[in-house]
DNA sequence: GGCCAGGACACCA
DNA sequence: TGGTGTCATGGC
């Protein structure tokens, strides 16, 4: 029953805005990157901070993990918490040369269940960014739960919006078919209403819900 | 000038 | 276990 209700959910996001064809990234280890740097901060900031690795030749596991601290920090700097991130991102490497030779394929052969508790363990990395690691980077069906999704099933009075990360993942994981594919497009499309209409501090209910709330063209500015 | 953005962690009660 | 402060840039 529950299940249908986000599936319908589910049918109706993609028919108002089609598939979003997510995670923005050109190779798995790129979407790691962009995993950790896009925490609590916005796209277009995360995406900057890429094009200056790029250049910089360092959007490599070896390129960042060699990097000095604070020559990583100034290459991030635009995606916010700079210091912070170069932190995580150094941890990350460390963990993928020192667990799987610097393999990303190795890291995700394992059982992937295996793969986000050891994630889990890497400092700077939590549930949302391992989640999003695994979906993204992995292609495994990891339900990634957000900022919106939060804001959104809460206000549609599905969840509690007190939930914890693991019983929001859980409600949608419990009630979908574990599909890489569905969870993908799903994570993306709450992702993509949320940009567009869910405000932190709506007007009214609908402001989250419909670009035809009368108050949606104010909230979304 | 204030709000917001695709979190995570340390610290404290 | 839950609440709070901290980390910081850039667009609107």
């Amino acid at each position: 029953m529950a299940g249908k209700q986000l599936q319908k959910i589910f049918d109706t996001l993609l028919a108002q805005y089609a598939p979003r064809h997510w995670w923005p990234g050109e190779t798995p280890f790129e979407v790691c990157v962009g995993a950790i740097l896009t925490q609590n901060t916005n796209w277009g900031n995360v995406e900057k901070a890429i094009a200056n690795l790029k250049t910089a030749d360092r959007l490599s596991i070896t390129g960042i993990a060699t990097l000095m601290p604070d020559e990583l920090a100034a290459l991030i700097r635009p995606a916010g918490y700079f210091n912070v991130k170069a932190t995580r991102l150094q941890a990350f490497t460390a963990f993928v040369l020192q667990g799987y030779h610097g393999s990303l394929d190795q890291l995700f052969a394992e059982p992937w269940q295996t793969t986000r508790h050891e994630l889990l363990a890497v400092k700077g990395i939590g549930p949302e960014t391992a989640d999003s690691i695994l979906l993204y980077a992995g292609q495994k069906p990891s339900f990634v739960v957000d900022t919106y999704t939060r804001r959104i099933f809460s206000r549609l009075g599905l969840v509690d919006e007190q939930f914890s990360y693991d019983r929001l993942r859980d409600y949608f994981m419990d009630r979908l078919p574990l599909d890489t594919a569905l969870f993908n497009e799903y994570h993306a499309l709450i992702v993509e209403l949320g940009k567009l209409v869910c405000r932190p501090k709506p007007q009214c209910a609908a402001c989250c819900l419909s670009t035809n709330c009368q108050h949606y063209a104010h909230s979304a500015g």
